[in-house]
DNA sequence: AATTTTCTGATTTACGTACATCAAATTTTC
DNA sequence: GAAAATTTGATGTACGTAAATCAGAAAATT
């Protein structure tokens, strides 16, 4: 059987009291006293049971997650995917609020920052924006001891503890990667659409795509990027005024939301000869863009990952227990027509019971 | 507060011992108070505290893993995966015993079901090998009540419960796919090594690559297969051969594994053109060789992910509950030289500390 | 040596569920 | 309508840990 406390006692000889001050580092414990019960602990093996650990302090985590609205499927998708975590507080002990910002407005988001301090939560979670303001609100949840994490969009010079996202420098320059060999021996420049340069994902992103073409692409130059504002119509517009210019383009890649707009635009382009064109972000409309060959490719983040990952990791902090770095790193999923996976739609391999044992993990985002 | 079994008992007006007799499915209760206590339960929204129902039944899962082994870097890292499961099993309730057995050897894999049966663990998981008398020692334990998995490699018409592992087809139609554009312009014929046709997940991979490579790339004629047993000795060989014959070969495609042997017969190879290589499986030799640039695109299966997935689905089948098939579906990942995660090293962001409240998921495999 | 302070032990309750036992109430059967 | 069978209630213990209280022992201070 494995040890429990008790046993612990009996190893060290010492009282049950004193080995619960000692795993949950009470006063009052003279310092060879500790250390006989943390050789005993280490000795016999013990590894706490943070089921009954969690049972006994019916503890309960208030976390709060900020996130830009609009109307962009990848950043929908992430709420959905907050709300399924809200729906499995209960098995996860935790109480998250979710609270909408207007997107690419950095004051928007100090207001929500310091309004969410105000509510003294477990932690935060945020799609940052990089700004000194936004900086300096994160800070100031920091130096009132509570922890944040950004989630998809990182925030550099903060005290932020954690960044929940892809590596998005690996992400462009996968982009570009792909874009260079797809393209082959065909020459034309290249285009960039991508929401906005306030946001780091974007920009890092970019650094990574244009790094590449550069190394080993050089034949394809990389034109002037079209900042859509993650809105459709507007990347639809701009889309199909830059093809309408420069009708030699060979190659587009999407690096932000809004790609409706952009599939709009190659529809309507009929003539001339076809476009590399590699997204980010599978939703429903990359997704059938990528099966009608609108699209060659399409990275992609796991929006459940990223908030699973996050909320672990706030719970962790909260805790002022270690997180596991490698565990936590999010990856970049590269998607052609071919492993698309299935369709959304949560078919089970028995009936569903009430009261049953289930331990979520690898949810998607659509 | 969340709803706690009292709250059923005072909801339905029934006593706890009534209500523990319907959650537990115990007899001894009409259909009409059963009713009412179903009822209650929806009503007011009952969810069964998992931790503390593993709690009071402190019951341990007794669990068989069936391996191959061989000088393979994907099956060794899967085994390593397996003893980080059992590493987790004080926490997991778990009690797994791995069982080695000769590649590619139906009779032997027989016998290690059948005497995993004897033991009457609560479940099996089972790299399988697609042969009849192996379907029959699979369908021999289910007839025993006893769950059986298929891990990496399936068994189609047996009774297995789950496969976990990635749809094989996919892959072996992603491959083309990357190929047939990684190629572009080149002409030439594809080279594929395979371990052997006797698995499933090697015949599979094989005909969605053919599919893939006669539907949009008819210009590539697919080579016969090359049946490197897995073995990077044998592999190098024959690789190096194939390559002496045919100088034209534009592209190899690598489903087994031996990919050590593949890399080094690619070395040897100083003169003709380029060689378009993609490969199964992310090892150290498959990564270095992809930053080296003989190796241009690695499909993988995330070991760990499968041996997470395989343990939760036994607990389900063995707790007779249901599995969410969204859920436990494997992910095949592209990597390019570009989104390689970084190597493998267990940082941390925070010290270690004993005793601490660990959630584990996404571990990986090299 | 007496006093204060600090440390340690013993014990109890609680968390939410599982499971067992025995008595009491209800239904079914003859 | 009595006996038998079934259903329900009441109660207690257990799982492993957290947390609190209070008494007693040991150490530090005077």
């Amino acid at each position: 059987m494995r040890p429990t406390v008790h046993d612990i006692a009996a190893a060290a000889g010492v009282s049950l009291a004193t080995v619960d001050r000692v795993l949950n580092q009470r006063a009052g414990v003279r310092t060879v006293t500790r250390e006989k019960v943390e050789q005993a602990i280490e000795r016999i093996g013990y590894v706490r049971d943070v089921a009954a650990a969690n049972l006994a302090k019916s503890r309960i985590y208030p976390f709060v997650f900020i996130l830009p609205f609009g109307d962009n499927s990848f950043m929908r998708g992430l709420e959905a995917q907050v709300r399924a975590a809200i729906g499995r507080s209960a098995v996860e002990r935790t109480d998250i609020s979710i609270v909408s910002v207007p997107a690419f407005n950095a004051e928007a988001l100090v207001a929500a920052l310091d309004e969410a301090r105000a509510r003294s939560p477990a932690g935060v979670a945020v799609v940052a924006i990089d700004s000194p303001d936004v900086v300096a609100a994160v800070d100031r949840l920091r130096s009132d001891r509570i922890p944040v994490v950004t989630l998809v969009s990182d925030l550099a010079g903060s005290k932020r503890d954690h960044f929940a996202g892809v590596d998005n420098i690996a992400a462009g320059r996968t982009a570009a990667s792909l874009m260079g060999r797809f393209l082959g021996g065909r020459s034309g420049p290249v285009a960039v659409l991508a929401g906005s340069m306030l946001v780091r994902d974007h920009r890092e992103r970019l650094d990574g795509f244009c790094a590449v073409m550069k190394e080993s692409f050089a034949g394809h130059a990389v034109l002037p990027v079209i900042e859509g504002q993650d809105d459709p119509a507007l990347a639809e517009r701009l889309v199909g005024e830059a093809l309408a210019a420069s009708p030699e383009i060979a190659g587009i890649y999407s690096l932000g939301a809004g790609n409706r707009g952009l599939i709009a635009a190659l529809k309507h382009k009929s003539s001339g000869s076809p476009v590399c064109v590699i997204a980010h972000e599978l939703t429903q409309h990359t997704r059938a863009a990528l099966n009608d060959g609108l699209i060659d490719a399409v990275l992609n983040q796991d929006a459940g990952h990223e908030v699973r990952s996050a909320i672990r990791v706030l719970k962790a902090k909260a805790d002022g227990v270690a997180v596991i770095g490698a565990q936590e790193r999010i990856r970049i999923d590269i998607f052609l027509k071919d492993n698309l996976p299935f369709e959304e739609g949560s078919e089970t391999d028995a009936p569903f019971e009430r009261g049953s044992n289930q331990e979520p993990e690898q949810g998607r985002q659509d």
